[in-house]
Order: structure tokens, then C-alpha cells, then sequence
DNA sequence: TGGCTCTTGGATAGCGCTATCCTATCGACT
DNA sequence: AGTCGATAGGATAGCGCTATCCAAGAGCCA
């Protein structure tokens, strides 16, 4: 082995040694060139079978631990993989947040978390920064960006997924997506309460993001299917879903709409609010006024009475999405650009 | 300006270019070398004030980005902060979560987020890994970590701040902490029980981690003040806390011991699921039973009773334990290394 | 004026890897 | 045999920055 008996045993410390056990020492001490090494514990390339198990023992022994920030400089690529998403106060995207870096983790990516407040121009900053770190993956919530955002997520080239949202056409190549379709949800729900023999439907939506927005219109359609649709219904609030803000909503359209026999939350926080809202008002459910929530969030089953909502997969979400990413990042072309997950109606008793 | 007139306008690029603009072209642009572009940006030693501006100027121009990778490599430092955390599954570590990364970011670090599950093994994995990022701090939630996690951290010297809990010793030197007084507050609130009147006063806690144990202790010390401890009176489960959890513990405290007149539930999780199980059951409260809770999490002010719990200023916990870490990564000493930042009886109507 | 420190800018060697180019070897096929 | 291509290992130049050492000049005092 002449690559062990080359003038190697400088003791002579450089100025900056940082007594990390790096490529290099571990290329000496099992006899080979550091190219080696590198590819052997990559996998990169063939290396005779041999090689690679002395090179992975010597690396354990020595307890050697690539260092990301060389492998980054050197290789122009990261093991980070950034993910955006609008909120943390909302356990939809943590849900999903959770999902994702539990699976990325196990593959030895490390999640960079972006929260941009469904606000265009600060998706578009933290864009920039992560973008900087050269990752290896890109996870963003919804389709919805502004043109230096989408220009920025091309001209990268770095491999990207979107959460939550599919586009419109079914048969689309791009962008990848996994998600399901929030207009088809929103009418899925309409109907269930149409069934019921609900006719004055109303929808209470607030945040208003994208999501929101394609539920209301699933409402509108399917209202309109049925001739019972009015403009009227329509309650659309912009300050951030909360129990709180559900309790007011539920408030309002009882008292300027007493009519109203079904109100369509556009997320559970909101129609759990108006749960506990008609208990302290006495007001019947779903007798009087019946009331369905979106997203299945935590509690839901237990209110009462337990709300009628719509099951989304978001776990599942987060899974597929980096499941996906990983296999774009492998270089991978994944069967189909999008992975439409579906939902339930969960038809409980407030309905 | 002789540096600029050297022989830098060689045309072959080489077989590696990546087209960034780096540090050495806005020194070039500049007409100064590149040790002094690097500290005129960074603000380190003594740079003449005028010449400050103009490398800003052309490093502006030019859309100069420093390369965070080669950073890292360079200086053995990152942007990354490390933080710690239990659960994204529980709202008070999401909120805590959310204000320290707001606040790191506005300084410029990234956020790298661990999720521990309670594992001191996986928290000792999770650190380890993050550690290689050679992150400039790090934020734990707790101070019970297992010996060589404390070791890692310790070793590392990254400046660590820990979140949510205070040492036993108020005059403690280290380590750096910010929180409250888990204990204080668990006999605060058992304090209130018994000001209104409750003399059977049981304990219900899920999950058992150490700070749900040290609230414990405290209704234990207040209740045997009154000479009104039992046994019997606690009730604990390790699954991890939910709306379900509390309403089934809700069911077996009030069937297995009828003549409990209040609850204390270790989080707000468990006490909103017992406000809905005692809705279903019709029992009222707080008349029949007293319930309180712990945390003050979103919508425990729209249950019927709104809900009797503790404030915890958790938002403001991240916020402090970041700006005290930023102080940290300044090299500077904070002036106390514990920060109490207490917490609020919120009497409402369940008790 | 000589020698001293204190400032300020420049030169350069890494930081620890990977990408690229090169070389040696081995078959296979003319 | 001779050529060619494929295979597997080695050598080395960066990746883009910062830390360290140096040097030149300024200011100061005896």
C-alpha cells in the first residue's frame, strides 16, 4: 500500500487544526487516496466491494463524520431540505411540518423551516435565504407565488414539491404536487348537508388563503347545482381562523340570517368556536342550525355535539410530498407529477 | 490602486465555476483585496469608514450574497441555531418555537428544528447530528438531559440556552435558563382551588414529563400545607395528553372517587376534553366539580365554563431565551443567567 | 531623530470535502 | 498481437470564505 508510506506523518500541526478526524485521515489509515474514501462512502461510482467495507471500518473506528458545510462548499449542494409554509398557529401545517421532517430525518436530510404569514413577499425572502444554503429539496405549501418567487424556485433547479394543493388540470406534468382538492371537498361537504335537507347553506370562511378560497367555490358550485345559492351566504372574514373568531361568525349569520339552517365552516377552529357558541346561546345543534368544520383537527370528535368535518390527509401529505422530494433528489422521475390523496366527509352529529 | 491593476482579468474561467458572485470579485470591483471586503461586511476590526461604504457600494452593485457553506467552512461557524423540542403535536412548543425563530431570523440565523419525543436517546442523536452544522447556539427545552447529551453540549461549547424551566437554585450561575417556576405554579393554582373553597382537590396529569411532574410536586406541597393531601387523589397516565385523554380521566376521577370537588389537569389539553365530558355527562361545573388546567392554550376562553388555568408566558420564553442566546453568540455575558419570567392565575368560570 | 506602539490594509494558507482529469489494468474483439 | 473501451484507483485543483501573519504608515514620546 504506497499510498500509506507517502511523507504522511507530518506532525507538524497547521496553524488551524481543529482536531476533527476528517476524509483525509481516514484515506491514510486504511491505505487509499481520499477520492476513495469519498466515493466509497458515498457509494459514488464503482469501488471494488472490499475496499468499501475497509474504508467503512476504518471510518467508524476513527468515528469519522463527514462534515455538511466542506460537502457543501465542495459539491454545491446541502443535506437541507427547506420547506415553507404560511403558519405555525395552525395545526394543519404543523401537522404537515411534522410529517415531512420525520421522514426527510430518516434519510438524513435536515429540515430548514420558513414561515411566510400567506404573505407573497416574505415567502419570496425566505426563499431567497434558504436558497443560499443550496438545498437539496424544496418543499412549498400551495401553488399560489408571486413571479419572482416561481422564478426563483426554477432558475434553482432545485428539485421541489408542493403541499396541499393540485392544479386545476388533472393531467398536468408540473409542477409536482401531492395534495387533494379542496374544490371537490368544499362541494363533497355541500352535498352532505343538502342530503341532510339543509337548504339555506351558509359558508363561513376567514384567513381567505387559496385553500379557503377553492372551498368556498366547491360551495358556491354546488349550491348552484342545486338552485340554492345565494350571494348572501356568503361570510368571509380575513383575520386569522381562531375559536374566538368561529364564536363571532356563528354570532353574526344567526342573528342577520336567522334562516340560515346549515353554516359550512371553511376549518374546524372556526366551526368548534361556533359549537361552543350555540351551547352558551342555547341554540340547538344540529336541530336548529346544523355546523361542519374542515380539516379534522384535534378535538373535533370530542365537541358537542362531536362535528361533522372533513378528514384531509395532511400527515399523509407530509409523508408522500418527501417521499417524493426524495426521489427527485435521487434524480429519480417520479411515476406521476401529482398525488392526489383524497379526503373524507365525516358525517358526526352536528350535522 | 494597485490591487486592481494586477493580473486579475484572467478570462478562462475555471472548470468548476459557478457563476456566484463572490467575495473576491467585489474586491476586484472595489479595487481592495479580499480580506478587507470580508471584514468591511462584517464589521470585524478596525476598516476605514469610507472605504466601508464604497465595498458596500460595489458589493450592492454587484448583488454580493456571502456563500453561508463557505462560511461555515472557513470559520467553523454557521448561521444555524439548534432547537430542541419535545412535540410539535403540543401547541405550547410550537408557540414556543414559532417566537424564537421570528426573533433568530430578524437577526439573521436559520432555525434548525429537533424533535425529541421525549427520547433522551433521540435527543442525544438529534444534537449530535446537529452539532455537525456547527450551529452558532442552541436552544433546549428542559434541563433533565441524559449524561452525554449533557457531555455534547457541554464539549461543543456552543452557547446553550435552555427553555421553560428554572434550576432549583435561584442563585444558580448556570446554566442559561428562561422560564418559569414549574412548581410555584402547580401549588399557585391548587392555592386557588382551595381559596374557592375545594377541599378535595385531585391531580390529573398525562405524559409525565418533568415539567408536568413538577407541577405535581407543587399541588402535593400546597394540599399537604392544607393537610388536605391523599394518595389516592392523583391521578397519572403516560400516554400523551389529548381532548380524549381528558375526558376519559375526567370519567374514571369522578366514578372511582364521586366526592372529588375539583380537578387539576396538568394541561389545558386534558382539562377542555373533561369541560366536554361534563357537558355530555350534565355535570355541572364548576358547582358539582371544579376544573382547572395549565397553559392557557387557544380556545380554553370559548369552553362552557371558559376554562380556570395558568398563563404561561410561553411566546415570551422563546423570545427572551433567543434575545439572551443572541447576547450569548455576541460573546457577551448576560447580567443574570436565569430568567423567571412567572406566569398568571386566569380565574374563569370552571372553578 | 530614533525607536516604540498602534492602526489599517494585504497576502496567503488553509477549512474538509468533491469534481475532474489521469493513469493503470484487464478483457474482448479484430 | 494490437487496439479499444470499460473499470477502478489516484492526484489535485478548486468550492468561497476567514484566520493568521506581515508590512507599511501614522502617531507619539523621550
Amino acid at each position: 500500500m504506497p499510498y500509506a508510506t507517502l511523507p504522511t506523518t507530518k506532525t507538524t500541526k497547521s496553524h488551524r487544526a481543529t482536531g476533527r478526524v476528517t476524509l483525509t485521515d481516514v484515506a491514510q489509515a486504511a491505505g487509499v487516496s481520499p477520492s476513495t474514501v469519498s466515493r466509497a462512502l458515498r457509494g459514488e461510482r464503482a469501488v471494488d466491494p472490499a475496499l468499501i467495507e475497509r474504508v467503512q471500518a476504518v471510518s467508524a473506528k476513527l468515528g469519522y463524520v463527514p462534515d455538511p458545510a466542506a460537502r457543501a462548499l465542495a459539491s454545491q449542494r446541502s443535506n437541507h431540505v427547506a420547506i415553507l409554509i404560511p403558519l405555525l398557529s395552525n395545526a394543519l401545517f404543523v401537522d404537515l411540518l411534522d410529517a415531512a421532517q420525520k421522514t426527510l430525518r430518516a434519510s438524513g436530510y435536515q429540515t430548514l423551516m420558513g414561515v411566510t404569514h400567506y404573505d407573497a413577499s416574505e415567502e419570496e425572502q425566505l426563499l431567497r435565504e434558504q436558497l443560499l444554503h443550496r438545498p437539496a429539496g424544496l418543499l412549498v405549501t400551495g401553488l399560489d407565488h408571486n413571479a419572482v418567487t416561481r422564478k426563483l424556485m426554477d432558475s434553482s433547479l432545485v428539485p421541489c414539491v408542493h403541499l396541499m394543493d393540485l392544479p386545476a388540470d388533472p393531467q398536468a406534468v408540473a409542477p409536482y404536487c401531492v395534495g387533494f382538492r379542496q374544490t371537490d371537498a368544499g362541494s363533497a361537504m355541500t352535498r352532505h348537508l343538502l342530503q341532510t335537507g339543509r337548504r339555506r347553506i351558509a359558508f363561513a370562511g376567514a384567513q381567505l388563503d387559496p385553500r379557503v378560497m377553492q372551498r368556498l367555490f366547491g360551495w358556491r358550485s354546488a349550491l348552484q347545482e342545486a338552485g340554492l345559492y345565494e350571494a348572501t351566504l356568503e361570510f368571509l372574514n380575513p383575520a386569522p381562523s381562531s375559536l374566538a373568531l368561529g364564536a363571532l361568525m356563528f354570532e353574526q349569520i344567526t342573528q342577520q340570517r336567522p334562516a340560515v339552517d346549515a353554516i359550512f365552516f371553511c376549518n374546524d377552529d372556526l366551526a368548534q368556536g361556533a359549537l361552543m357558541a350555540a351551547l352558551r346561546r342555547g341554540i340547538a345543534v344540529p336541530s336548529q342550525v346544523a355546523i361542519a368544520g374542515f380539516n379534522d383537527l384535534t378535538g373535533s370528535d370530542q365537541m358537542l355535539p362531536p362535528l361533522t368535518t372533513v378528514r384531509t390527509p395532511r400527515a399523509q401529505i407530509g409523508v408522500a410530498a418527501a417521499q417524493m422530494l426524495l426521489s427527485l433528489m435521487r434524480g429519480e422521475e417520479p411515476e406521476r407529477a401529482q398525488i392526489d390523496l383524497g379526503f373524507d366527509i365525516l358525517a358526526r352529529q352536528s350535522t
